[in-house]
DNA sequence: GCCAAGTGTCTTGACGTCAAGGTATATCCC
DNA sequence: GGGATATACCTTGACGTCAAGACACTTGGC
């Protein structure tokens, strides 16, 4: 089936013969669908009452496993966001009890921030929804066609998540 | 090479070994590069002096073809973005001197959006140097795994082109 | 023709993010 | 062990986006 990138790259096709735009095939696809992405993931979110950028910040918590706790700075790189950003999100959830802010033991300059209770509880919840809808949205694909894509995207990741920047 | 999303469906299978998390390694790349992907555009066009929300105008408008003119409307769908999103873009490019607005002949309530000279220019010259960053990422793939990844994406992006949504 | 519903764009106010810079603490090297 | 540099987090102010709704015009049914 055809879909809008085909459609932009027909017209560029038409309007700019002289450049190959043959990138386009694949990266503007990613970025589209990351965008209806995160519009899917908002709605089934919604259900659990949490925003995308919270279930962010708790599961990377939960992931990290007993006693659920990490500094700002390890959140960061999971996150991808700046430090201005990760301090309002922290103070947010805060707000609502779903973390909760511990000096650092071990370097007076550092905070760990730890879930509570009912921040694991959410995070669980909302995690088992979005694999529902990820799996609704992936029937599109064989299991086989699902583990080549997989293979494919991590060959472009990998070069950004292990050399810094 | 391992990737963050690697690590993470690790550290799920470990703290929730009773959860499928199988559709984590497709989709959670996608948002990830498309995260990633979104950082470089912003470098590659910082070089022509333009923001990525201004390149989407004015990309869209000069696919648009001679007289390089659409509605606020068509440019929404576009470029997903909301209409109090359009109305603001449309009124900042108009102050750089990019675009112009026009009153549509044929329909009173509306309104054409149009290129100039000068915003065609920078749309020509941002597109130029966004394909070369593109293909320098796509490097790391052949031209048969390219070809095989942008197809599995067009299945996943189709039905969301689609189907209004 | 006229009224109701539909359509196209803009306005408003709240919100989340970022970049840049500030402060406190830690580490390194002489 | 003292001073320069690095690190960790937070503060600030500007900015772009969104959702909801207002307004003006158009279209369809009677």
């Amino acid at each position: 089936m055809e879909d809008e990138v085909d459609r932009l790259v027909a017209a560029w096709r038409r309007e700019r013969p002289d450049l190959d735009v043959e990138p386009l095939e694949v990266l503007s696809r990613v970025s589209r669908l990351a965008r209806h992405l995160d519009r899917a993931r908002r709605l089934a979110f919604a259900e659990h009452h949490l925003e995308p950028w919270e279930f962010d910040v708790l599961t990377a918590l939960r992931r990290a496993g007993t006693p659920y706790q990490l500094s700002p700075g390890q959140l960061l790189t999971q996150t991808l966001v700046t430090s201005g950003t990760m301090t309002n999100r922290i103070d947010r959830l805060t707000k609502k009890g779903l973390v909760e802010r511990l000096p650092d033991p071990s370097d007076r300059r550092g905070v760990l921030v730890r879930l509570t209770q009912e921040g694991q509880d959410r995070a669980d919840q909302a995690l088992a929804g979005l694999l529902e809808q990820e799996r609704a949205i992936l029937a599109e694909l064989s299991r086989a066609q699902r583990t080549e894509l997989a293979a494919l995207l991590r060959q472009l990741t990998a070069p950004f998540d292990n050399i810094p920047g």
